[in-house]
DNA sequence: TTGTAGGCGTTATCAA
DNA sequence: TTGATAACGCCTACAA
């Protein structure tokens, strides 16, 4: 690798003036700058950015810390901010925790000794005391779908209580009255918001719903889930997640009932899989690109130190074929 | 951020006696070690990356080049490569390319800046170019599913000709005689050698599929393809990749057809949602997870400077509801 | 067993 | 308009 010096030597130039040339800050006469940049084009010269960042401070890289990236929903919002990131100049350190709370420690420790500009993190471990390292060293944290008590870090998320009132809704307004929700991972506050806002939409319809929450989030899980919670009479079945709702159609399907026919399911996310799935998912759907577009946003404005205005981040039904009308007449009580 | 003179004040010693604690080099005595690492705690000191860097060469780092992960092979292949790295002490710089070539340019000057000790690529651009540019900074390549013609570098894969052999073979030996394939996208290698391996099968067999292939890959596209393809008395679709076939199903139950009944499908990959689609699907499965392992054991191969043995990567056929025996007996002919 | 000092590649300050 | 030089944090000869 040649460096700066090797630039100026073959320019006929002081690296001063070479890192002139880079930076465009300065003046250059402009016969400087052309030998400087055919030197640079010549040696396919490329700036050491440790060295740089030692001399700046900005290391211009910014950690993304979540659960996986072998799940869709992660791997679209990894996508997403990845692309956003890198857009805006920034290098995304991406870190899989796999929801373990030493690996997540292990990579706290990584991104402090990257001196990373920002942390973006959508990590589903409640423990805080990780990312009050990072706030002791200064660097700025955006929670996505999570807040962190206690530390003063912005937060990026739709509003779950709302959409679980969508779910229910939409079903209430087809004439459901007898209700299940599939709700996994129950350690998950989106996930709890849903099914509380559920809840609260089905207590005003003077309804309770038969809840049953699952600690993992996998579809075998979710389906043996849904098979326990689906008694005899329930027309309705409220996923928490795309996931989960996919699992309960293949539940009642495995038991004999026909959806939408015998009993109607919605999903929540509006993952491709919604679509590929047979019948069609109908589902309420999260902006998952403005999601990430506006983390990183609130990031960039805690780096340079100004208030970015958190945008709406607006909910949506998307109707397909897995929900319709109640079949039998309204059911009295 | 506090550094390695902090520390050395803090604990009454010098920097070089707190560089001997921290990489447990040399000789320092259990008192002053006791010292040096109380100092580093109190003060959630983190060695400096950019430095180390600088000094020692090593960056620790490996770039990832991708071409997304918000699809799932590539989510999937992205988590195995990530965590097997970190598991190994390197950092992923994760590099989304959206499949532009533009783009790629970018992320490799950046690996550059970073002094990335190695790449692992699975890029779909055909361009070596860029690639050439690691090459010649010393910096070791491995291809996942791609190779790079003219320089050196490995490659890990699995034999995707022999994939194609497997899924006309499952189907031939249901006793299917009029095939269709649905292949996308057309300028993947992988892809178009799994093509290659069905039709030489069933060139063995006396028979010609009808092939169409599809620039795009996404499920509306591949669902256009299948539905332009498959023609009356067709008995078996083979997609080059569960996406495809997923589509070939949505087509098939769009044109009254029944599944498997009157039309088998099988695809490859054995991606998650194989298992979610109804009928799930029959698929040729790939080990994503040792493919993954394997290229990371070969890239650090690389950079230690020493040969690791390739292991074998087998494939699988994966037996769900999209195929069975063909309705009618045997064709003539 | 411990300490001093030089240099890795940059940028920024100051002088020319 | 350009150049010499100090400093960033770390590691490692070499000296003590």
């Amino acid at each position: 690798m040649s460096s700066i010096r090797d630039i100026a030597a073959r320019a006929g130039a002081s690296v001063a003036t070479v890192s002139r040339v880079i930076n465009h800050s300065g003046y250059v006469a402009a016969a400087t700058r052309a030998r400087v940049e055919r030197a640079i084009a010549e040696l396919d010269y490329t700036p050491n950015a440790g060295a740089r960042r030692m001399r700046s401070g900005a290391s211009w890289m910014v950690g993304v810390v979540l659960p996986a990236l072998d799940v869709p929903f992660f791997g679209i919002m990894a996508h997403v901010l990845e692309r956003e990131l890198f857009r805006r100049g920034y290098q995304a350190l991406i870190c899989c925790t796999d929801e373990s709370a030493d690996q997540e420690a292990r990579y706290i420790s990584m991104l402090l000794s990257q001196q990373v500009d920002g942390v973006l993190a959508a990590s589903v471990l409640e423990d805080s005391r990780q990312y009050q390292r990072l706030v002791d060293a200064g660097v700025p944290i955006v929670g996505l779908d999570r807040g962190f008590p206690g530390l003063a870090a912005v937060s990026v998320a739709v509003d779950h209580h709302a959409g679980g009132r969508m779910m229910a809704e939409h079903l209430l307004a087809l004439g459901h009255r007898r209700f299940a929700v599939i709700g996994a991972p129950r350690h998950s506050p989106p996930v709890q918001a849903r099914v509380l806002g559920v809840e609260k939409r089905l207590a005003e319809a003077g309804l309770a719903a038969r809840v049953a929450l699952g600690d993992a989030h996998d579809f075998d899980a979710c389906r043996v889930l849904a098979a326990q919670v689906m008694t005899k009479g329930l027309t309705a079945v409220i996923g928490t997640t795309d996931i989960a709702a996919i699992a309960a159609v293949h539940a009642a399907i495995g038991m004999g009932l026909s959806v939408p026919g015998d009993v109607s399911v919605i999903g929540f996310d509006d993952l491709p899989e919604a679509r590929y799935v047979l019948p069609a998912l109908t589902t309420v759907a999260q902006p998952l690109r403005e999601i990430g577009v506006q983390a990183v946003a609130q990031l960039c404005g805690l780096i340079a130190g100004q208030a970015v205005p958190m945008e709406a981040l607006p909910l949506r039904l998307v109707l397909r074929d897995t929900t319709g009308p109640v079949a039998e007449g309204p059911v009295a009580g």
